[in-house]
DNA sequence: TAATAATTTCAGTTTTGACAGAAATTTATG
DNA sequence: CATAAATTTCTGTCAAAACTGAAATTATTA
């Protein structure tokens, strides 16, 4: 929860999630409440924003007539989903923003250093991102060890 | 402006800032008030903040008593500041506290799967945080080639 | 050094987002 | 199908953050 609201990430959500990975079972709605000492309410709404992020989903206990929560417990597939989402809800507008800014007819018209400044602002985002989709296809094993070589990967550039 | 609100990013900070960077010339205090349409005191303010994060600095222009005010106009150079200042600011912290969680003596008397998960979250965010260093020491014709490499770095692994 | 220009700090206001509790809805069960 | 359990939605409250305008401070120059 800390951690969350220092990094801008809702409090409660950052709390719930928390909960759920270290805890590593389902726990339901009640459990929550009662662990995090937050009202009901506030983790229904939660849990829900969580569920549209991808990051937690509902699991039904047999004999247990409550909905109940889980998250994966592997902090890189945790990762790769919130990079995913990242992407999908803060760099793609980006790019397309910038995009349609250059294609506008009124670009034409805007100062030679601004207009370049724009286009390599379009392409360093565009970089990032494809640059991060093609990372995220790679298995959890493979990215891991290109992540561990670090800078020695400047080799494979002659 | 737009983008560093969705991002999280104080709205103000984020116009001031992308008003220096696309100008690409100094301005100075005036000039950011009267463009952005905000109160003077906020742009003091902001303008402070974002020469805390490095990103913004002071020049003086020759026969102008008043505080001019740029930015690097190269946006990888940009990203650069960003990353190095977000580590400081949100990665080292969780290491260092993960560190201290895993060093103190209740987290012996846990339960097995508990601990592996919260070695792991500090392994990777280490590890993360690692890579990153050594990625940014390296010049940005470099890294702009290796990011366009893509997933193909998978290569150096045998 | 007085006067003015520039900048910052501060106190108060507005806005936004998080959250609680009640009400409403949905789902399950005797 | 009535009742109860579980969940969600909604409305109002509270707190934090952003922002303004005025006052205070600092720097500059005649």
């Amino acid at each position: 929860g800390e951690m969350g609201s220092q990094w801008g990430v809702n409090r409660t959500m950052s709390q719930i999630h928390a909960l759920l990975y270290i805890i590593g079972k389902p726990l339901d709605a009640e459990e929550i409440t009662d662990t995090l000492g937050v009202a009901r309410s506030n983790v229904s709404t939660s849990i829900k924003e969580l569920q549209h992020w991808g990051l937690v989903q509902k699991v039904s206990i047999l004999g247990d007539r409550r909905d109940h929560f889980t998250t994966n417990t592997d902090v890189w597939e945790l990762a790769r989903i919130i990079v995913v989402e990242r992407q999908k809800r803060e760099l793609d507008p980006t790019v397309q923003f910038l995009q349609e800014l250059i294609d506008s007819p009124e670009f034409e018209f805007e100062n030679n250093e601004v207009k370049t400044r724009i286009r390599e602002t379009q392409q360093f985002v565009e970089t990032v991102t494809t640059w991060s989709s093609e990372m995220l296809k790679l298995p959890t094993s493979v990215l891991k060890k290109i992540l561990k070589l670090g800078a020695s990967v400047k080799k494979l550039l002659r």
